[in-house]
DNA sequence: GGCCAGGTGTAAA
DNA sequence: TTTACACATGGC
């Protein structure tokens, strides 16, 4: 049966799905850290996220992390696959938030959705989880968790935006606006551990 | 051994 | 504008 973006977002909350989670969901919310991690999990499990993200200690704010040599990303980065097009990605989007922010908390309160789409190796999703999860704002992901969940209820849409539209209108609606980038990333928490733990 | 995973960019139709 | 394909490791 079908039900609202706010049913779905009630239904989940009363499952408890993200008891053992950080505060936000996302590990290390509101650093830089997620800027990485958003794009070594693309197409890629986030146990091999893990993987990188530990060979890369020392070196996850964004001052260490433009020092890196390219090669040796590549090698720390592996585990997570795609390693000759990630790294070299990483690279020139940390290089490009230094040059145009200058520091991380310039680019978490200034930087656009369009800005991030611009940079090689940012897509929608991506883009939407930096922006929800890096830099505190109000950003609904849709990812292929979200669009499996929606299917067991019978939605379904063809376009990225049109998901994006269903999650959000009706939370913007019923939740003040200081509320909402909390609302958000939990709610798309609760979507991936929803379907993680196979509760639907 | 084959299939899939918290996508994206590019080229060809 | 849509579709097909490459990218790569690790777990089941």
């Amino acid at each position: 049966m079908k039900k609202s973006a706010l049913a779905i977002y009630e239904f989940l909350q009363t499952k408890e799905l993200l008891r053992d989670s950080p505060a936000l969901w996302w590990p290390n919310a509101g650093t830089f850290e997620v800027v990485i991690s958003a794009l070594l999990t693309q197409n890629t499990t986030w146990s091999n996220v893990e993987k990188s993200l530990k060979n890369l200690e020392g070196f996850l704010d964004l001052e260490c992390f433009v020092a890196l040599d390219e090669n040796s990303l590549k090698e720390r980065i592996k585990p997570s696959g795609f390693y000759n097009q990630k790294a070299p990605r990483l690279l020139q989007l940390a290089k490009n938030i230094q040059e145009h922010f200058k520091t991380f908390e310039n680019f978490q309160k200034d930087v656009s959705r369009k800005w991030l789409l611009e940079q090689k190796g940012i897509g929608k999703e991506s883009a939407d989880v930096i922006l929800c999860y890096a830099c505190g704002r109000d950003a609904m992901v849709v990812d292929s968790y979200t669009k499996r969940l929606l299917q067991s209820f019978g939605i379904e849409f063809n376009n990225y935006e049109a998901y994006q539209l269903f999650l959000e209108k009706e939370l913007r609606q019923h939740y003040s606006q200081e509320a909402l980038p909390k609302i958000f990333a939990l709610f798309h928490g609760m979507i991936v551990e929803c379907n993680k733990k196979k509760c639907f």
